[in-house]
DNA sequence: CTCAGCTTTCCACTGGCCGGGAGGAGTGCA
DNA sequence: TGCACTCCTCCCGGCCAGTGGAAAGCTGAG
């Protein structure tokens, strides 16, 4: 009276993923019963796949017993197209910009209602930190994703609206007010913050254009995090401006080849 | 007479991980059919197991047609240990290594027989560079490989000293020279490379040691890439130690919580 | 128009997947 | 030392999800 029976239209392989939708990075090792329980798959099953997950290279087993994310699925991850065009073509900027100014450098793109940051160069020092590679942030709460949400197309800027979470006392959670906010963002082509995202840290962004034929287009955001306390931030425009056009332009040309 | 008949023994996740192994560096974006060819699966096979592959977010489909990782893959790639213990630990060291000395700094693990490359600091203009993060190179022709193979069990070293492949004229290919190589490096505690790998470039690199109970243990090698004609090369040790011992230490503290 | 090369869909057949449950290994407590 | 408990590993018969050849779309080139 075996057979099968668990949740039906379920495929094997949306099973075995879905073990890997139990890993985050709050919890990136996971005991077997953990992952069974996470991913609501018997203990069996979960057991079965995960073998051939770890026997692939997908996960790695430890010592312990427990398992944790494996080399050949970080291989895999190096070759995403958000690492590779964007990433490695901006990476010396973002790094003579840090030379230059010291402060926190970063680089993030749109994913629906969220700025995901793809690559930082971080002084040690430093104002209090919360983004990090890979991390995602609230549009309307940073600099860099105010840009981002700036270039948005109508329907994202509307959602956003709707959801202005509150971050810190000084996040803008009124929609009339971050329109006109967006509006000033697009008027002098760069955004700022003061500690709208987490208090002690002011931010200061400006976007990466793609020229194309019909235009350029908005792919990424090049943001500064600082001390709230500065009060230079508008000298440091030009220089971010330089860096962005830097990558855009080098982004142009290799797009090219496609 | 459809019906099964395909390699038996492949369970269908291994198929679907298989599909992944047709993307490297080399071809990140492929169709349908060489994904099919690559991997050794009937088209109609590929095609479905794709779909599951795509929808769950593995792989993303470009208005082309064509399959490239998607994000998924790479949040879930930034998970692994690779990643996180050991770069986040060295990151702003090899900032502070790379302000100071100007050089390309890389940090690598040993692979099997080769340099797996985790994190990388470079300078704009530089040397002729072959590495990059995710890339492998040979233990004998690099700085930092020589380091991890002066470390590296018995056998490890034997079966490197069988494979000492040409890559320059200046490559070391002598098994004895090579083991007499690798016992000055254990003596001085740094290892050199002059265009072994690759023409117009030396490098220098040191061991990264995690303290414990039982005597150290070298975890990753720490090195610099410059123009072969430097002559000021030693130098540069004492910085590289200083840093690869900061690394050590933090990495000593958090191994600790595990 | 035809043709070639690719992708998508169809569907009858069957062997690989399923998972409860037994047994083992490790750990804490008395 | 024995007992209770948790966590992991393995087994095995029933059956449905996966299989893949073939044929039908879909381009774009000539």
């Amino acid at each position: 009276m075996a057979g099968h029976s668990g949740a039906p239209g379920r495929s094997v392989t949306s099973r075995a993923l879905g073990l890997l939708d139990a890993f985050d990075s709050a919890t990136p090792r996971l005991s077997l019963s953990e992952i069974a329980e996470r991913s609501g798959t018997p203990l069996a099953t979960a057991h079965r796949l995960l073998g051939e997950l770890a026997g692939w290279g997908a996960l790695t087993r430890r010592a312990d017993g427990r398992y944790e994310i494996g080399r050949k699925l970080w291989d895999l991850g190096l070759l995403a197209p958000v690492q590779m065009e964007l990433r490695q073509v901006a990476a010396p900027f973002l790094q003579d910009l840090h030379n230059t100014i010291r402060d926190t450098v970063h680089l993030a793109v749109r994913e629906g209602l969220q700025a995901l940051y793809v690559e930082r160069v971080s002084g040690r020092e430093s104002v209090p930190m919360v983004s990090q590679v890979g991390s995602r942030l609230p549009l309307h709460a940073t600099g860099v994703g105010k840009v981002l949400l700036a270039a948005a197309p109508t329907d994202v800027v509307e959602r956003a609206l709707r959801s202005l979470t509150r971050q810190t006392r000084h996040t803008l959670v009124d929609p009339g007010r971050m329109r006109r906010e967006l509006a000033e963002v697009r008027r002098r082509r760069y955004a700022r913050t003061s500690e709208e995202m987490s208090a002690g840290a002011a931010s200061l962004a400006v976007p990466v254009q793609l020229e194309r034929s019909n235009g350029p287009l908005v792919v990424a955001a090049l943001g500064i995090v600082v001390p709230p306390h500065r009060r230079d931030l508008p000298r440091l425009v030009p220089v971010l401006e330089v860096a962005a056009r830097g990558i855009g332009r080098e982004l142009t040309r290799t797009r090219d080849f496609r």
